[in-house]
DNA sequence: TTCTTTTTTGAATGATCATTCAACAACTAT
DNA sequence: ATAGTTGTTGAATGATCATTCAAAAAAGAA
């Protein structure tokens, strides 16, 4: 037996960042030496393929995400405020110089989920628990009369995350001002009306 | 002289596609040799590069785009009604099978604007010509009293600019159903309200 | 027709890439 | 301490890719 040397973690997040900002097929193995610190024949016995990398790091992703969200979600202030502070954290990261680098999941789905069903199916499926998550929230909002229950949750989680990823986009071309945050706060109130 | 045998549009719109389907990067000149009928040689001779047809797939995109655009915004009709029948199209475009190739602005701009500086400014370029547009469009709708002008004409199309990426986004991973149908008619309501 | 210019053809080129592999090193268990 | 197992190293491999090029073909000009 042996232990392996690396820390997962940091090799994972290492790959992520690489993916995120050249994207999956322009990272070559030799990026991915030099972010990981990792040579070829450890990645490969570690995670088995370049894909194996990916698999990994999409993982890794949905961690971090989830407690990001727990994070904010503490149950501790009113369900809007949170959800407030959320759509805030979310206007910082496309406004930081990295916007490109914004969300690894929607950036594979565009790259690499139509030429591969497995990457397709997961990443379709942590969109999907995501939105369960978001879902939950809106309805403690509606459960606590902070919104009306005309629209249900449901509906509204669709839009908030049509909205997110619309951000996302935008973000892309307009880095610049607080057109971003003026949209989300518009956004916030167009799923909360 | 010699004239060039192909037809340059047909040829543009067969990268184009080409380009939407597996991405720039994927996409090996044996496919576009495939796709368009021409030969590598004769693809360098007509536009240089790789890059170079990307460029032109790019430009005859932005034609075909502004043709729908005044094919629909007519001016015979109520300008609500067209603005209602444009999303009524990018609905119809999100469900179609095809939805991946939905916007080759987008996903270039996922792929390649962030490697290449003269990329991202012709896409920025762009969508920012798309959103002037859209902007009259409701700059008109103010006009004629459709809609009140206590939300200015930005405002709102920044707002419907976003909603259409995250629409695209989102029919990435809700094909089925009238899912994005539901958001494009509540995204019509918000825009105007 | 003949010359000139431009396109077309398709094989050749050189670079880059993911992947493999055999030698080596480190750790555990006995 | 020694055997057995597994991680590490980094050069080698073979495939794929964009690009080039020289020869052939086509079309207009003279």
């Amino acid at each position: 037996m042996r232990i392996a040397e690396f820390d997962r973690e940091k090799v994972l997040r290492s790959a992520m960042t690489s993916f995120m900002d050249k994207g999956y097929g322009k990272t070559s193995m030799q990026d991915l030496k030099k972010a990981t610190g990792l040579h070829p024949g450890s990645i490969y016995c570690a995670f088995e393929n370049k894909r194996g990398l990916l698999l990994a790091a999409l993982e890794q992703y949905r961690l971090d995400r989830n407690a990001e969200f727990v994070g904010i979600f503490t149950g501790q202030r009113p369900v809007l405020n949170e959800l407030k502070a959320y759509l805030d954290h979310i206007v910082l990261e496309c406004q930081s110089c990295d916007a490109s680098r914004a969300c690894l999941l929607t950036k594979a789905l565009n790259e690499v989920a139509e030429q591969d069903a497995e990457v397709h199916d997961i990443i379709t499926l942590h969109l999907a628990n995501w939105q369960v998550a978001i879902t939950q929230v809106l309805q403690q909002a509606i459960d606590q009369k902070e919104i009306t229950s005309d629209r249900n949750a449901d509906l509204r989680a669709h839009y908030l995350m049509m909205g997110i990823y619309g951000l996302r986009t935008f973000a892309h071309t307009h880095p610049e001002g607080n057109t971003i945050k003026h949209l989300a706060d518009q956004l916030y109130q167009d799923v909360c009306r």
